[in-house]
DNA sequence: CGATGTACGCTTTTT
DNA sequence: GCGTACATCG
């Protein structure tokens, strides 16, 4: 909730003085209700708040924290606060700052990964890393883990490089490494005996890196506080106030990371073990209040849980009265973001889902607007519509900013783009950007990466022959033999490029890189005891980029791609600017980290003045006046990949009410009866989630029905999933709309006279006539089934590719 | 070693 | 329909 739907939001800096026996918080309580009043005030070793979509679960929050500054229960530095980005963790602390001012800066605000590089930092040297890891992102796992099953030769084992990385990925975030794993894998099996190779190798591969992936972030936390009770305890000393946000979206190392910060201090120490027997700090005492756990604050919605495909697992917070004994729980049921017509919708449609605690969203701002439908009759036909209607709202005083446009894919953004840009409306794609995956920025922070973490072989490999210096595969190798040879790494190995055995062009080539990495490292990384001036990573890189000649490399192109790169580029310079602004005791190691935790929901900074486009996931968390959410049809959402994936439907669902309530006034769902996808057209059907909301709160503009009575064949399309997919009507615990409710919704709306070319047979050479373009001949027919399409040359000129199923046409 | 051409496979969501 | 990955040629 945003602060003009609880109240006036309470701006200024700390509590000042008080009367004694005034609450020192009543202020912060303003224009709460009885809930989020419980909510914040509460005080206890565990509080779930299972807050509603819009149910201003923020704003509890952010004043649960300030009560607990202003009322001296705590010291900002022992608070640790986790969100799911880092965007939220940004606003947080804002609003928490609005609140109690500068105190608020002690405070660990951040997300999980985040705050576990903080502690990595502190404790690497414990277990054999440096405090200088980096951190590999998706894609430096990726390439790492290709090299491994290229070398273990694992794809004869049908184990592909996505596979492994996913099944290792699964694992760490289940806390299993590869030898607890192959204690428990069939190790007759071939595929599993190679897979655990693998995933050891891959893990000795970091090791020797100097980093830690994604996954390890979490995990080898947890590792860390389980074999050293001593370093845990100085966390659990430190964090006596835990918050949890998202609670619903965390899998189970995040879980166990919290499960660790909350137990007694001392609890699982040894003390005698220590310092020879020497007990040296206290015993575990647990009924000594200083001992006391700390306590656990955690908000959710399982409602709106979307991530379990990467590991989320809903029973953290569904059973987190059994985990937390004595746990207060307090339900936030009142909406003050939307109408009433958009959460009925929204209650209507996740209602559908049956292993949920019932829960409905309310609100007292009255019924508003119906609920938007129009169906096109291409992606491109649904664009324009979604440009039309954000130009009426312009006009009608919305501001861009406020309007958002949703899609369960990201390739969908394209048609949108496309219509967007003919139509002059101004747009943002968020997340799409992708800016830290192009290959220029890769490279980049790959020199960086090379200056700050000597130990990281595969960002040196990366460099190695970027600019073109002529270092092939043959060198390269030459070079990570002799490293082997000589026991020293492949950083070192470059400052002995004459005993490589190399051409005398090549050698030098070596040579000079190696310079420019030392030159950089100087200027980076100073002498200990010296700090680097603020400017040093900007200066650094700059000169990475000069002296390396990839700059020079990049001008010199003819490729008119190039460009863009060098822009992008210049992007990067100007990142690591705002990152010293932002930063004053910034590392080159701290801007390596914050990069590669960034994530697409980040950089929702400037939106002003332009139309919001992203993807459902993405939309978690924000809100806006108007929402469209696009393509709301079979296939896509619900995807059907999440067909056959447990959970997934309910899941698709929940993606689905997400979307739907991030919505305050306006409410639009479109979807198109033909979509393109992997570049051939197919029929779209709409979305069974369409027919879960109730008729009277959806006013079509063009229903399924309407694009139908041109010609197209919708009865048909609705009723064809009965047949060959899942069966007819519905499975015990499906989510299979049964058939008759979907015909009823749209049966008045189909006209009785239905075409349908589905068995229409053509070949080149026949002669057809198209209700809109005319008499033409057929060239080609290619595709099968309901993608048929046939190519045909029209009399009155141009050709066409028509899909036979449903365009309106006549063989003759 | 690098440039050019072709085949293939891919598209669910992301810290 | 696009980008990547590999193969072949210069």
């Amino acid at each position: 909730m945003r602060g003009e739907s609880a109240g006036t939001l309470i701006v200024g800096g700390g509590a000042g003085p008080r009367a004694a026996g005034e609450r020192p918080d009543e202020d912060l309580l303003e224009g709460l209700n009885p809930p989020q009043r419980d909510a914040v005030t509460y005080r206890g070793s565990a509080l779930l708040i299972v807050a509603g979509a819009g149910s201003g679960k923020t704003s509890v929050l952010t004043r649960r924290i300030a009560s607990l500054l202003r009322g001296r229960e705590a010291w900002p530095s022992q608070i640790l606060a986790i969100t799911f980005t880092n965007k939220a963790a940004g606003e947080m602390r804002e609003r928490v700052e609005a609140l109690v001012g500068d105190s608020a800066r002690g405070m660990w605000i951040s997300t999980f990964h985040s705050a576990c590089v903080r502690i990595l930092r502190r404790e690497a040297e414990q277990f054999g890393f440096t405090s200088s890891f980096t951190i590999y992102d998706s894609g430096d796992s990726r390439a790492l883990i290709k090299r491994l099953v290229k070398e273990h030769e694992a794809d004869a084992f049908g184990l592909t490089p996505a596979a492994v990385m996913s099944k290792i990925s699964r694992l760490k975030n289940e806390l299993a490494d590869a030898e607890s794993y192959a204690r428990t894998a069939n190790m007759n099996d071939p595929v599993e005996r190679v897979f655990v190779d693998l995933f050891a190798d891959y893990q000795r591969a970091l090791q020797r890196a100097n980093a830690f992936d994604f996954d390890d972030l979490i995990a080898q936390t947890v590792y860390l506080f389980r074999a050293f009770p001593k370093v845990a305890d100085v966390y659990r000393r430190r964090f006596r106030h835990i918050l949890v946000d998202e609670y619903q979206d965390t899998n189970h190392s995040q879980y166990a990371l919290i499960r660790e910060l909350t137990k007694p201090i001392g609890s699982d120490a040894e003390p005698f073990a220590a310092a020879g027997g020497m007990m040296i700090f206290d015993a575990p005492a647990e009924d000594d209040p200083a001992n006391a756990p700390a306590s656990l604050t955690v908000v959710g919605d399982s409602d709106q849980s979307i991530y379990a495909f990467r590991g989320a697992d809903i029973r953290n917070i569904s059973e987190f009265e059994k985990d937390f004994p004595g746990a207060k729980v307090v339900l936030l049921e009142q909406n003050y973001r939307s109408t009433q017509n958009i959460l009925s919708a929204a209650n209507a449609v996740i209602s559908n889902n049956f292993d949920r605690k019932d829960k409905k969203l309310w609100t007292d701002v009255g019924a508003g607007e119906q609920i938007v439908g129009f169906t096109g009759y291409s992606q491109h036909d649904e664009a324009q519509f979604v440009a039309d209607e954000v130009e009426v709202l312009r006009k009608a005083g919305v501001d861009y900013a406020q309007m958002a446009v949703f899609y369960r894919t990201n390739s969908q953004s394209r048609a949108l783009e496309e219509i967007f840009i003919r139509s002059a409306v101004p747009y943002k794609i968020m997340g799409g950007t992708k800016f830290y995956e192009r290959a220029e920025i890769k490279d980049a922070l790959a020199y960086l990466i090379a200056v700050a973490n000597p130990a990281d072989e595969m960002a040196l490999r990366r460099i190695l022959n970027k600019p073109r210096r002529g270092i092939g595969d043959v060198t390269e190798t030459a070079i990570a033999r002799y490293a082997a040879d000589e026991q020293i790494t492949f950083r070192d190995a470059l400052a002995n490029a004459s005993a490589l055995g190399v051409g005398p062009k090549i050698q030098a080539a070596i040579v000079q890189l190696d310079a420019v990495l030392a030159e950089a490292s100087e200027l980076m990384l100073p002498a200990t005891g010296e700090l680097a001036p603020s400017t040093a990573v900007a200066d650094g890189l700059q000169l990475l980029l000069s002296k390396s000649g990839y700059s020079d490399a990049l001008r010199a192109s003819k490729d008119p791609q190039d460009e863009a790169r060098l822009e992008n580029l210049d992007e990067l310079v100007a990142v690591t600017r705002e990152f010293a602004r932002n930063n004053p005791d910034g590392t080159l190691i701290d801007f390596l980290a914050e990069v590669a935790l960034v994530s697409d929901a980040d950089d929702l900074e400037d939106a002003s003045g332009v139309v919001s486009l992203m993807t459902l996931h993405t939309a978690k968390g924000l809100e806006y006046d108007a929402v469209f959410v696009t393509g709301v049809e079979e296939d896509l959402i619900p995807h059907r990949i999440s067909a056959g994936e447990p959970g997934g439907p309910q899941e698709e669902r929940r993606l689905f009410y997400v979307g739907i309530t991030r919505a305050r006034k306006r409410l639009y769902l479109s979807l198109a009866m033909t979509r393109a996808q992997f570049g051939e057209v197919s029929v779209a059907m709409p979305s069974r989630f369409l027919q879960e909301i109730p008729a009277e709160l959806l006013s079509w503009r063009q229903s399924p029905g309407d694009v139908n009575s041109r010609g197209g064949t919708r009865s048909r399309a609705l009723n064809a999933r009965g047949s060959g997919f899942g069966g007819s009507g519905r499975r015990y615990g499906d989510d299979l709309v049964p058939k008759s409710t979907s015909m009823e919704r749209f049966a008045n709306r189909i006209p009785a006279k239905v075409r349908d070319n589905g068995d229409m047979q053509l070949a080149p050479g026949d002669r057809i006539r198209h209700d809109d373009f005319g008499e033409g001949r057929v060239d080609a027919v290619t595709g099968e089934g309901a993608k048929r399409v046939a190519h045909v040359r029209f009399d009155a000129g141009g050709t066409k590719k028509l899909l036979v199923k449903i365009a309106p046409i006549a063989k003759l």
